[in-house]
DNA sequence: AAACTTACGTACAAACTGCATGTATGCGAA
DNA sequence: TTCGCATACATGCAGTTTGTACGTAAGTTT
């Protein structure tokens, strides 16, 4: 008769939480000291765990990286979202959601700086896909509908960057309001504004 | 009699020679595999010396990193100088300029992704004094005398990186008409607005 | 030309990454 | 139930890399 002193766990409950115990600790440290200073001995030890439960479920450390990423900007466009879609005006919502989101420690430099930095601009805007930029040319295309595709496309492009900016730059410890400010009239000049 | 086979070499030609050699290799190797992916045996293997040299010239790889990327920006503050200044209308022309110097192989590499991950962004804006974020924040206060200082300098931020964002993404392939073309539009609807 | 400084080359210790291998546990089939 | 395989880890190892300490040759100063 054996002692059944714990009840066996499912896999799949384990393999769940083990992800989520590394990316966790992985995602402190990323926004502590960077990705390339991050070692995965110090991941591994502060999740308490080995290096071999790390490469067992992410091929390499920019994976791990990549799935920290991924869990962050998830976060965020589903920050925005909720906001600006339930708003009777999205994109004045949708940007203040954005930097309300931002706020949130460690991500812009996990999604502005290490991210394109690690995984490169291509990656990073497939993870992103449904996030703020997404959002951002919806709310363009509908407020300027006879642009040309491809201009609307280099617009919502470079406004993001902007926007990126502007909430790097809060982070950083700018004051938020000449930010807020100057980015609601760039997409106000340019959402009014008739092309020859 | 001694035979004078060789004219003694200078001390600072030598080290003016040897640092141009390390930042030469560096900058290759940097742009093409970036600033992780490059090791300093590769580097001084590309320059043909010993990695006794690199360390004697710089305290460490982000220290030659660090040369490479100033040099970098100080030769496209250049291009833009020289075009703005002497132009009539200094706003497009530093435009244009930039985006011209842009293209040179690897530029935006260097000045647009690794640099403000491998040095932050408060260390590339140190290094870029005098390049384009300035030419660019002296033409807005000039078209917007009568702005409150600080909304000047977040909109020449934001601006600055709509810049960037549409150098890189023409680097990455994308066409550069609407890039231009908008970012263009941007500087001109904001530039043409009078705020209440 | 003696004394000193600069410019390297060489050798070494510590740390890191990724893999290969070993072991225990959940899980489906007989 | 239990036999066998797959999954989930831990451990150990080999190759690299970084930064530094030390040694030597060449230039510079007095």
């Amino acid at each position: 008769m054996q002692e059944k002193s714990s009840k066996p766990i499912p896999n799949a409950d384990r393999r769940a939480a083990m992800r989520a115990r590394l990316i966790a600790s992985a995602r402190a440290l990323f926004v502590e000291k960077g990705y390339a200073e991050t070692s995965t001995p110090e991941i591994v030890r502060a999740a308490d765990v080995t290096r071999g439960a790390l490469y067992h479920h992410f091929t390499d450390k920019q994976d791990l990286f990549r799935a920290v990423v991924a869990a962050e900007a998830e976060a965020l466009g589903d920050a925005i979202n909720k906001s600006a879609l339930a708003a009777d005006t999205p994109m004045a919502a949708g940007s203040a959601a954005f930097f309300q989101a931002m706020r949130e420690p460690g991500r812009a430099r996990l999604l502005l700086i290490d991210g394109p930095a690690v995984l490169g601009h291509s990656e990073m805007a497939a993870i992103d896909a449904g996030g703020g930029r997404q959002s951002l040319h919806q709310g363009l295309s509908a407020a300027l509908p006879q642009s040309d595709p491809a201009d609307l496309d280099a617009l919502s492009d470079v406004l993001s960057a902007a926007y990126d900016r502007a909430a790097l730059a809060i982070t950083e410890g700018h004051p938020s309001e000449p930010y807020v400010r100057v980015m609601a009239q760039l997409v106000d000049a340019m959402t009014r504004n008739p092309k020859p």
